[in-house]
RNA sequence: GGUGAUGUAGCUCAGAUGGUUAGAGCGGCGGACUCAUAACCCGCAGGUCGGUGGUUCAAUUCCACCCAUCACCA
């Protein structure tokens, strides 16, 4: 190799931790792995961190909705990320989180720095709030009918039916989707950043970024439209980090969320002597950044990041790599179809060999989108890696193993033959570095046709008959072997697993891109054992039925107009008498209510104001939740609801036991 | 709705800065072989290059409009 070793950082974002990873994720991991594994091949130090989104509202309601902490939810998730990253072979050096130390500290230094540069300001911004809740609503959180075509049931950002934009509060009729309620508006004090005068260095940044001629369109159609401040911050109840100086407001997941790059690679450099944070994230130093990302998040990554890097004392990236979308059988996934296919389902079925090489014959350096047909899938790599590739090694094996003892020819028989694919080598390797895989996939397959041609041009089995030939033989086959080895070392970075066995076949210790143009000679090697078998259509269908069938599971349930006698069992109803009951200040509707349970007492609040005095509830039993999650509210955490009837305001019953029913008893 | 991208054989995709018969792999059909995980090898068939109009001696390649799909709209 000619080249110096280079020193580089990659990263893929940051997966939201809040549900399971499925093939359209795995695009970007996937495209990420072989990059730096051809890196690493090729004798850089090329290092691969990534972590867990774990913040924002999303995560806060999930966690919630389900009774636990959001450090909990988000830890639980991460661990399952990790696992199928392992099982399909996506090698991190490190997999952190954002919700860390590390995070928090580069998060508020960088804040610190804007903030004294001047690039920060607040503003009083209106924004839909949901008063049972307690707290802002983000547009997603908001439905209603849309004002301008009056369909009903859209987010309050956009209408998905006349494609128009506006506010939560434009929507007709709006409900929050948290608490069914209807927001009301409400101002607050937000944090900006002033993006808008970053234009001239993002352009600048842009020019020496070298990035793909459809993201430089789109960055310039962003310029034309101008840039505009950022909002970064939320208030309380938020999952994040609070802003110094503040007591309920919170950086917007967005802005700690790219932090987590460095951040991840920081906590690396804790237990690595060979890798410097300031060599790779200050300015100055001749280490490359670059950014797997897919091209929905594209304007964080090529105006807001480069923008806050810049503006904070670090290096921006080298360069930003986007990816498209997945499309499955032509389509959007889709739950119905079977289409949405999770990590883990594949796993259950496939192996993960079979989609690293599929993706990576599909994909490109460009923003199109890629479609995993699953016929076509079957049939790929069937052919390319099952009929062609491996095949080679199983032709030849059989003879080198049973009739010369595992040992190949001292020489090649056809230098010439073998030349040309090492001479492939630096024209697969342009590929592979400018994410043309699907260009060096076509190249490999190639080479492998002209290898499997070769063989059946010298026809070993007619040879073996005679034994004037059987030189001939083992020359043929080293060849072919040979031929197959250089191949698996160009696809080691696409299917490491697989190379790795055909490494131990071939009883070697370990390989290096320039190993593919020496070739293998008068060596024992191992027996042949298959190194990949075929995909089976049923394995697709399985795969297929499988996602279908989680999906029932999900949402089937709420349709059901039954419960059973367990689902009521789980629901803790309990006696409870009010021991205190005031007013909220702030809020028109609630009062805050100490319930006692026989040996515990809790804090409630209930939306009742309207229909009850507080005076005259003191010393009522009336009937609780008792195991309903703790919700955390702007006046507090409220721990349980209070049963009552009605349709609201003034017209809410609470229920109550007969005489007799002490606070604590269980209702059955 | 605005903006950007994509639309080439049954399938997945190349390609042409406008010019003789538009390519590959897979699938299909026919043949050969039997070493190999029914793999491999040889051959054949298959497309008015999304639609309509325009520029040109000549367009699938340039332009306009339309249709379909995808994304973004901070």
């Amino acid at each position: 190799m000619l080249e110096e070793p280079r020193k580089i950082l990659v990263t893929s974002a940051l997966p939201y931790a809040s549900g399971s990873l499925h093939m359209g994720h795995l695009v970007e991991y996937l495209q990420t792995d072989i990059w730096v594994r051809f890196q690493k091949l090729r004798g850089h130090l090329c290092t691969y961190v990534c972590a867990s989104d774990a913040h924002g509202t999303p995560i806060m309601l999930k966690a919630l909705e389900l009774g636990i902490s959001p450090e909990e939810l988000t830890s639980e998730i991460s661990a399952e990320f990790v696992r199928d990253f392992a099982a399909f072979g996506v090698d991190f050096d490190n997999y952190h989180t954002t919700h860390s130390p590390e995070n928090e500290a580069l998060t508020v230094e960088i804040f610190e720095a804007l903030r004294k540069r001047g690039d920060i300001y607040t503003r009083t911004i209106e924004q839909a709030f949901d008063e049972r809740e307690g707290m802002f609503l983000p547009d997603r959180y908001v439905r209603g009918t849309c004002p301008y075509c009056k369909t009903e049931d859209q987010y309050g950002d956009a209408c998905e039916n006349c494609h128009k934009t506006y506010t939560p509060t434009d929507l007709i009729d709006p409900i929050s989707v948290v608490s069914g309620t209807t927001p009301v508006k409400r101002k607050s004090e937000h944090y900006f950043f002033k993006l808008s005068e970053y234009g001239d260095r993002l352009r600048a940044w842009m020019q020496e970024a070298t990035l793909d001629k459809n993201v430089v369109a789109k960055l310039e159609e962003w310029f034309e439209a101008g840039l505009q401040d950022w909002d970064i911050s939320r208030e309380a109840p938020y999952f994040g980090f609070r802003i110094p100086g503040t007591e309920d407001k919170y950086f917007y997941v967005w802005l700690d969320a790219p932090v987590g790059y460095p951040a991840s690679f920081m906590h690396l450099c804790e237990r690595r002597d060979d890798l410097d944070f300031d060599e790779y994230w200050r300015p100055g130093h001749d280490t490359e950044v670059y950014h797997f990302i897919g091209k929905d998040i594209m304007y964080f990554h090529t105006l807001f990041w480069p923008a806050v890097l810049a503006g904070s004392g670090f290096r921006t990236p080298t360069s930003v790599f986007a990816h498209g979308f997945l499309t499955v059988n032509g389509k959007k996934m889709s739950k119905s179809r079977g289409t949405f296919i999770k990590a883990r389902t594949y796993l259950d079925n496939l192996n993960p060999s079979y989609l690293r090489y599929y993706y990576a014959a599909k994909l490109g350096p460009t923003i199109e989108d890629i479609d995993l047909n699953l016929d076509d899938f079957t049939a790929r790599v069937n052919s390319d890696l099952v009929g062609k590739l491996v095949n080679i090694a199983s032709r030849c094996a059989g003879f080198i193993g049973k009739r010369f003892d595992g040992k190949l020819a001292e020489a090649l028989p056809e230098p010439a033959l073998f030349a040309e694919i090492a001479e492939a080598s630096e024209t697969i390797a342009e590929h592979f570095e400018r994410r043309e895989y699907s260009k060096a996939m076509r190249i490999i397959m190639s080479l492998a046709d002209t290898a499997n041609r070769y063989i059946d041009d010298k026809k070993p089995w007619v040879m073996i008959k005679n034994e004037d030939q059987l030189d001939e033989v083992q020359a043929v086959c080293t060849q072919g072997l040979n031929m197959f080895r250089s191949l698996m070392i160009y696809l080691a970075p696409v299917i490491p697993a697989v190379a790795e066995d055909a490494r131990a076949f071939l009883n070697e210790d370990s390989w290096s891109w320039p190993c593919a143009a020496i070739p293998l000679l008068g060596v024992t090697i191992n027996k042949f054992t298959p190194l990949l078998t075929r995909v089976e259509a049923k394995q697709v269908e399985n795969m297929i039925e499988q996602s279908k069938e989680s999906l029932a599971e999900h949402e089937t349930a709420p349709e059901d107009d039954y419960i059973s006698i367990d689902d009521f069992a789980k629901v803790d109803l309990r006696v409870a008498r009010i021991d205190k009951a005031e007013a909220v200040e702030g809020a028109d509707k609630l009062l805050a209510l100490t319930l006692n349970l026989g040996d515990s007492t809790r804090q409630v609040f209930a939306g009742i104001k309207g229909a009850y005095q507080s005076e005259t509830l003191v010393g009522r039993h009336v009937i609780v939740v008792a195991n309903l999650a703790p919700r955390k509210m702007r006046f507090g955490v409220s721990e349980g609801m209070v049963l009552a009837a009605g349709p609201g305001g003034k017209d809410i019953f609470l229920l109550a036991p007969d005489d007799g029913a002490e606070p604590g008893m269980r209702v059955k």
